[in-house]
DNA sequence: ATAGCCTCCGTACCATAGTACGGAGTCAAG
DNA sequence: CTTGACTCCGTACTATGGTACGGAGGCTAT
């Protein structure tokens, strides 16, 4: 296929693909010809593709691109126990931002909650934030 | 106090609060002279420190700058209504990280538990990733 | 065979949230 | 009254994850 269809198979933009080849993250296959002509188009396969799914997947999971990079080296070394590193610390920043989020989510339902009663004099929301 | 007392107390570089200033989120006070000269040193007093933990804590509930903008001018105007609104949105995409985090973090500890597993012949982890 | 996309590639630019630098002036303590 | 730390201010640079642009050439359907 090429780079526009792996992008749009992706879901992702042509230029976000040059990108991850740029840092390492596809490979950039050769120019391989077509029938008619000698061919200056580069082609991608199925594995392409499901390298640019794992991208996006564990880019979801807060994985950064770098420790993508390094994930997708592993692969190819398969270092069980550096991946598990890798794993384990990415659930333990995960936790911690989870606890942060949802200590945010209280703190705001609470405010909001507030701000609707009508009894209150001035929106609690500004002043509330001040005080932390 | 002067910047850098400010940021101590704030907890932030002297270089975030004149970011902050030229962002508009923070006030640029007058330069006030002292006792001996005539002064070209600024100097902040508890407001703007209040101002600046006011930055912190929103900004630690996922607020963007911009957004805190926003809610610093809504004190002023003192529009509870939008700042309701702001506050409910924020809930909502709060709540959509939360889960989305869960789901990464329940499927990577079941994938580091598995490799740790010493039966299986490879990590699973990186595998697990290119079929999503 | 030609219009109208698509690809190639380098380079430049974007937003977000800061950090760093450097020279000139200011301030407080010894 | 000087030394050393701090302040002022503009400008430049950082990291992260992309997007955009532009010219030259490639591909495909009519």
């Amino acid at each position: 296929m090429t780079i526009g269809q792996l992008a749009r198979q992706g879901g992702v933009n042509v230029e976000t693909i040059r990108y991850y080849q740029r840092r390492g993250l596809l490979p950039v296959p050769p120019q391989s010809a077509s029938a008619q002509s000698e061919g200056r188009v580069r082609r991608y396969d199925e594995a392409v593709l499901r390298r640019l799914r794992f991208i996006k997947s564990a880019q979801a999971a807060g994985f950064t691109l770098t420790e993508i990079a390094e994930l997708l080296e592993l692969d190819a070394s398969s270092d069980r126990a550096r991946a598990r590193e890798l794993a384990d610390a990415r659930i333990a920043a995960i936790e911690k931002t989870i606890a942060e989020l949802d200590a945010a989510r209280r703190a705001l339902m609470g405010l909001s909650r507030q701000c609707a009663a009508a009894d209150t004099l001035h929106c609690p929301i500004i002043a509330a934030f001040e005080q932390v």
